[in-house]
DNA sequence: GTTGAGCGTT
């Protein structure tokens, strides 16, 4: 589903995929449209959305016809606040094939490197970094710290039942993302079942530990108030209108403040 | 009605 009414992802051949990151939940294609379209030809305007809600995931995929007018966008876009939000606009890495991907050019597959070399370009260009909170640039650095795959390789005698395992944990890699929305979905789903009238939030506060019990005695003694008293008041339901022993019903006048004072 | 790291669809 794209802006213009294609199915498909229309023609990635010469195209150039900006992803644009913190937009807010209710920005849609129409409205990222015409803001990149002011800096260039925009091919096509793609926003990720959920499945099974249908809601936007909070990013979304600008592709420009040419890389220059892309990076104009980015320069210019990026840090730019949208519907109240301050959004990111950067290169894409990654294309819908998991193929790699330089300034949001698609050159080749994963493949194309060796394994061994670490010549993978840190970043494409760190012109735009100064630009970056330091919120962004926390988040940059803790990405893409792939310290298995060192481990993983170190110990690696058996070809291919490592490189199966490799696989298998890629694999798994992969799937880490998506936890994030499984676990916002099961907040959801935590709501809606939770939403049950008969169910009620008392029975989990009287589990195991009990700081109530141990803050009970001392409250009590804190108060300094004679056993009678106390008596009196656990058998009275309603203490506060009450006025055990003849007590002046000024004491009564103000019992949160002596609790205050507490 | 809610949320906020990340890389994509018929």
């Amino acid at each position: 589903m794209s802006h213009f009414g294609r199915s498909g992802p229309p023609d990635i051949r010469d195209t150039y995929s900006l992803l644009v990151l913190n937009i807010t939940f209710r920005t849609t294609a129409d409205d990222l449209f015409p803001l990149f379209d002011k800096y260039g030809k925009v091919v096509d305007v793609f926003i990720p959305r959920d499945r099974r809600t249908g809601d936007s995931r909070g990013f979304a995929f600008v592709r420009y016809k040419y890389a220059d007018e892309a990076q104009k966008a980015v320069d210019k876009l990026d840090g730019r606040v949208v519907d109240g939000r301050e959004i990111m606009v950067q290169f894409a890495k990654y294309g819908p094939d998991a193929e790699k991907i330089h300034k949001g050019r698609i050159i080749e597959p994963v493949e194309k490197f060796k394994r061994g070399s670490r010549s993978r370009s840190p970043r494409p260009s760190s012109r735009y970094r100064d630009d970056y909170r330091d919120k962004d640039y926390r988040r940059r650095n803790r990405s893409r710290s792939r310290d298995r795959s060192d481990y993983e390789r170190h110990q690696g005698r058996d070809r291919d039942r490592d490189r199966d395992r490799d696989r298998y944990r890629s694999r798994s890699r992969s799937r880490s993302p998506d936890y994030r929305k499984e676990r916002r979905r099961g907040r959801y789903d935590d709501k809606d079942r939770s939403r049950s009238p008969y169910r009620s939030i008392s029975p989990p506060v009287s589990r195991s530990v009990s700081p109530r019990k141990s803050m009970s005695p001392r409250k009590t003694t804190s108060r300094s108030r004679s056993p009678a008293a106390r008596v009196e008041k656990d058998r009275s339901p309603t203490p506060k209108s009450v006025s055990p022993g003849g007590r002046p019903d000024s004491r009564s006048l103000s019992p949160q403040r002596s609790d205050a004072d507490e």
